[in-house]
DNA sequence: CCAAAAGTGTTTATGATACACCCATGT
DNA sequence: ACATGGGTGTATCATAAACACTTTTGG
C-alpha cells in the first residue's frame, strides 16, 4: 500500500433522500440545479463533504441548510461511486436517506438551492446524475425497514390516528392493509401510548390519538433497541 | 453548490472483510501492515481507489490482489469517513464483506501484503485504524443477513452436508439450533439438491452430500432472487 | 459390541390471515 | 336520517419450537 497523498483523489459529496408522506403520497424532496452539468434539472440535495466533519455531520448540515430541520431520523444508504457517474471529475457520494414529519413545515428558503419542492417518490422528473437510481434504492429499503422496524413512525407528527398510521404504511407499501389485523399487531407490539384526546375530521367518528412510546430507538443502522 | 474542483479531496479507499468458516469458527482475513501507520499491526485488506475502476471493481481487485480468489460473494458494508480515523489525511473507506468458501485455498502469496492470515472474528488482535470497528459491524449484519437470505451458503464448498450447514450457522449465530427443525426448515425451502455421494467421516453414519440449487441468488444488497 | 455422529415425526404454541357488522359524528 | 370513516372479535391456517429414539459406520 502506498502513501495516501500518491493518490487519485475523488470529491466526495453526500447526498440526501428527504422522504415525507403528504396526502396519502410518499414525497421525496428535489432541488433544482442552479448550474451546469445538469443546469434545470430536479437532483437530490447534497453537497461536498468538509474537511473537518464526518459524514453524518456533512448529510445533517446540508439537510439543514435546503430544509432548516434538525434531529431528522438519518441514515446511511448506500455509497455511489462509479467513474463517469459526474461528467467533471470523479465523484464518490454516500447517500443518506432521512424522514421528516409532515407536520414539521420544511422548505425555508435554503442557501444555495435555487428552487426545492416536493416530488411523488413514485414518479420523480428526470434526474440529474445517477440520482433516479439512488431514489429508487432508497424507496426500495424504507418499505423493506417498514417491515422489521419502527422508521414510519418517522414519518408522523407526534400525535397520530390509527387510521394516518395505517395509511402512512399502505401508501409506502403500495398495498392494502386489513384494518383489524393492523391494529391489533400494534396492539400487541404495544409501543403506542393512548392519549386522551381524540380527532375530529369531517363528518364521521373521531378518532382517537395516539403517540409512539419509545425514546431512542434505532441504532446506527436501524434496529430497534 | 460549488464546482466540484474547489473542494478539499479526501482520499477514498476500500476495506475487505474476508470471512470464512474454518475448524467450526469464523475467521476473518488480517493483514499486517508493512509502514506507517500503524506499522506492524493488523488491519483489514485494503487499498485505494484507482480513477478509472468502481468502487465494487476496486474491492475485487483488491481482494483478488490479497487472496488471489475470485467470483466470490462480495457485498458493501457501510462508509467510514469520520476526519481523524487516518491520522495521515482524510481517509473515506467504503468497506465490503466478503464470503469464501473454506475449500478455495486462498492467501497464495499477495503483492504488497507483507504477511497474511486468519484470525478469530470474535476475538481479533488491536486493529489498525478504526478497523475493529468495521469488523464488528461486519459481523453483526452478516448474523443478521443469515436469518433471511442465503449467504451462509458462500461458505461452504460446493457439496456440504447438513451437519456442516448446521455447524456453520451455529459457528456464526453463536447459539445452538435443532438438529430436526433445521432439517425441516431446509428441506421446505427447496434450496438443497440431493447428492449421490456421502460422506465418511470417522467412526460413524456418513452423512449424505448436497449442493445448493439456485444460480445467481443475490441482488445488490443481498435479497434473494 | 461400543462409541460417535447421522438421521427421522409428532405435538404444541405462536403469529398471520380472512372476514362483517356496529358506532359516533356532521350535514 | 343518511353518509362517512372509526372501531371491534373469532375462526382458520401456516410457521416455529420443543422433544427422544433408531441407524450406520469404524475400531
Amino acid at each position: 500500500m502506498k502513501y495516501a497523498y500518491d493518490h487519485p483523489r475523488p470529491a466526495v459529496t453526500v447526498d440526501l433522500v428527504v422522504f415525507t408522506v403528504r396526502d396519502g403520497e410518499l414525497r421525496v424532496l428535489l432541488v433544482r440545479r442552479a448550474m451546469e452539468p445538469f443546469q434545470g434539472r430536479w437532483a437530490l440535495p447534497g453537497g461536498f463533504v468538509r474537511e473537518r466533519e464526518s459524514l453524518e455531520e456533512a448529510a445533517r448540515r446540508e439537510l439543514e441548510e435546503e430544509t432548516g430541520l434538525r434531529d431528522v431520523y438519518l441514515e446511511q444508504l448506500f455509497t455511489f461511486g462509479d467513474p463517469g457517474r459526474d461528467p467533471r471529475t470523479r465523484v464518490v457520494t454516500v447517500s443518506y436517506y432521512a424522514l421528516v414529519r409532515s407536520d414539521e413545515r420544511p422548505l425555508r428558503a435554503s442557501t444555495d438551492a435555487a428552487e426545492a419542492a416536493w416530488h411523488a417518490a413514485a414518479r420523480p422528473p428526470k434526474l440529474a446524475f445517477d440520482h433516479e437510481r439512488i431514489l429508487a434504492y432508497a424507496v426500495e429499503r424504507l418499505r423493506a425497514k417498514l417491515g422489521y422496524t419502527t422508521v414510519g413512525f418517522q414519518l408522523l407528527p407526534r400525535k397520530f390516528t390509527l387510521p394516518e398510521l395505517q395509511r402512512l404504511y399502505e401508501t409506502i407499501l403500495g398495498a392494502a392493509l386489513d384494518k383489524r389485523n393492523f391494529r391489533r399487531k400494534l396492539r400487541s407490539l404495544k409501543l403506542l401510548k393512548e392519549e386522551p384526546e381524540m380527532r375530529s375530521d369531517g363528518a364521521h367518528r373521531p378518532a382517537r390519538l395516539y403517540s409512539f412510546r419509545l425514546r431512542r430507538i434505532l441504532t446506527l443502522d436501524g434496529q430497534i433497541v
